[in-house]
DNA sequence: GTGAAAGCGCTAACAA
DNA sequence: TTGTTAGCGCTTTCAC
């Protein structure tokens, strides 16, 4: 336990500087002493120790990553993007999860920060609570959101472009004849909730249908179906179609609006967001709004890569158009003929 | 960027070392010394570099953990479940994906290994490939494999057991009537694999079933779709019931069956293994055996905590017997009245 | 091209 | 109780 640089030189019968050139391969050394390293390095099973390495460089070539829940499968994707990404470059991830909650969220940035991770990617839990903790991580070390992001605009971004997202999905169901649609989506504490309802009644104007008071509530199956409830028990103003905030919700809609003796898609419409996971494995097969995440996650990389806390630019904020992916939840277009398309990626 | 504790040693008028003292509260300095210092570090915004503080103290308080892959909802889980118990005693999970791949698994232990984690938990994504790396990674550093583990019994594992499993998943169906059964499964490349299948085997033998040849292919819905066409295609031996080897698979398959005009539970009992997220999503919902996740993680930590490299005992193998978990997917019991059990976990 | 030595930030002997 | 100092393992000047 504990083989040492200064174990190979010794072996080697050279200096350690020498080893340490030898073994890194960054300076010249004579290609005997290069020789004569390298087999003492590996007869000894050397290792060398990351965290030494880390306190001289002063990098560690490790990024913190913060999302909200893994259990949540989008942002597993997201994680997995993320981690993938990383090892391109031969960096580790530090993932946390916030459990939702700005309290957690703010202790583990500072464990994160004291760890001196070169960057930090992180999908706030909350709009307003999390701005503090994160202002103040942004300051010391990169950081990017990624989807969520707090409000003011404080720091770089990379998400989907909700206002194109809402606009294909709230279109797709009025060409396919729906005149009156509802939202049903998360309740106001998070920016995706926002601009998803926000760009969900831009879409409506123009598309020129009726688009009635949204359902809030949680990103979750069972706000789905207790939202599909509480439309079945209004019967009389039942919408067309119906837009949600992710797949969750819309997979417990379509549930609930089942067991109640509506037909989906013959009665109603329904689209969902995210397409990841569920999606595919609900029955009928949800027409959704695709997340670009493997986009992101390159994105979100990338743009770590060029924030400089030294020299602060103003914030980037990069939206990238998703796809909506037409399956079985929702009506045709008038024309006839939409089919489901495949899904070009496994579930792992 | 980078306020050291001797900074804050100066700015209070003492000596690095009464700042350390004062800092970590463990040994004794007046209250006065205690006073100054914690106010010169709140001051400065002091906050201590965990890497130099490893260096010094030869641990990290990380955690290394690897799966095989991150998309899957059941590693998912377990991962969380293990974040959530690190957390708890202020540790950090350094996260990889082996992406079910011998060779970057092998690479990322090396990496986490020279990172010097404190401890490794692990699910060897090949029962065979995965031999060396784990062993080897093993001998230097507490390591408890999860779920999945290497042939021979060399290093710790925590896991469901699956005798206990599949002894309730069959003698479920054949008390509902079912006289001949078949277990789909995945091909037998990694521990789960095999001992669901030989699980699955001694309780047919056990409750007396017919159990015909198993269909293996992979851990996936897509694998589980092909299954039940190759079910439907020779119809005349079709099983009164199927045991799967995990959700996506029961979910593939009863979805591939409904298709092909078979009822479900009424023609057919299908059950699944994991009950983690598909199962309550899919519809119906899925009779399936539960995996005690949690109870998993907190075993593999506690038992991390036991493992000392340098005295080595004989590998511990803890199975925990988990629960079949009766939804709408298989034929309720002959007396009649099995009825559905909520989850008692959301889906985050 | 090679070696000696400094120093990254911290804590724990060891002295005073 | 407090301060001085060594040293964790590594890389990189700085001389030679």
């Amino acid at each position: 336990m504990g083989v040492t640089i200064h174990d190979v030189a010794r072996a080697a019968g050279v200096s350690v500087a020498s080893a340490s050139r030898a073994l890194s391969g960054r300076r010249k050394v004579t290609p005997e002493i290069a020789e004569r390293v390298s087999r003492a390095a590996a007869e000894l099973g050397y290792q060398p120790n990351a965290v030494a390495k880390a306190l001289r460089d002063r990098t560690t070539g490790t990024i913190g990553m913060i999302v909200p829940g893994i259990g949540n499968p989008f942002f597993t994707t997201i994680v997995e993007a993320v981690e993938h990404q990383l090892q391109e470059t031969g960096r580790d991830l530090l993932l946390c999860a916030s459990q939702y909650r700005p309290d957690v969220e703010a202790r583990r940035l500072e464990t994160l920060l004291a760890r001196r991770v070169d960057g930090l990617i992180i999908s706030p839990c909350d709009i307003e609570a999390s701005v503090p903790a994160v202002l103040n991580a942004a300051r010391r070390v990169p950081l990017v959101q990624v989807d969520r992001h707090i409000e003011g605009g404080g720091a770089d971004w990379v998400g989907v472009d909700d206002d194109s997202a809402l606009a294909q999905a709230v279109g797709h169901v009025a060409a396919g004849g729906a005149r009156t649609v509802t939202f049903v989506g998360s309740r106001l504490m998070n920016s995706s909730a926002r601009s998803r309802l926000s760009g969900f009644e831009r879409a409506a104007a123009r598309a020129g249908v009726n688009a009635t008071a949204p359902l809030l509530g949680e990103f979750t199956l069972e706000w789905g179906i207790e939202a599909g409830r509480l439309l079945l028990l209004d019967g009389e103003t039942m919408p067309d179609a119906v837009v949600c905030g992710n797949d969750e919700i819309a997979v417990g809609l379509v549930r609930a609006l089942r067991a109640g003796g509506v037909r989906v898609p013959d009665d109603m419409s329904v689209v969902g967001f995210d397409d990841v996971g569920h999606a595919t494995m609900c029955d009928p097969p949800l027409t959704t709004v695709r997340q670009p995440v493997e986009e992101m996650a390159a994105e979100a990389v990338r743009l770590l890569g060029q924030v400089r806390v030294s020299d602060p630019r103003p914030a980037q904020r990069i939206a990238i158009a998703p796809r909506l992916v037409v399956r079985e939840t929702s009506r045709p277009v008038a024309a006839g003929g939409a089919n489901g398309t495949e899904m070009g990626r496994g579930t792992a």
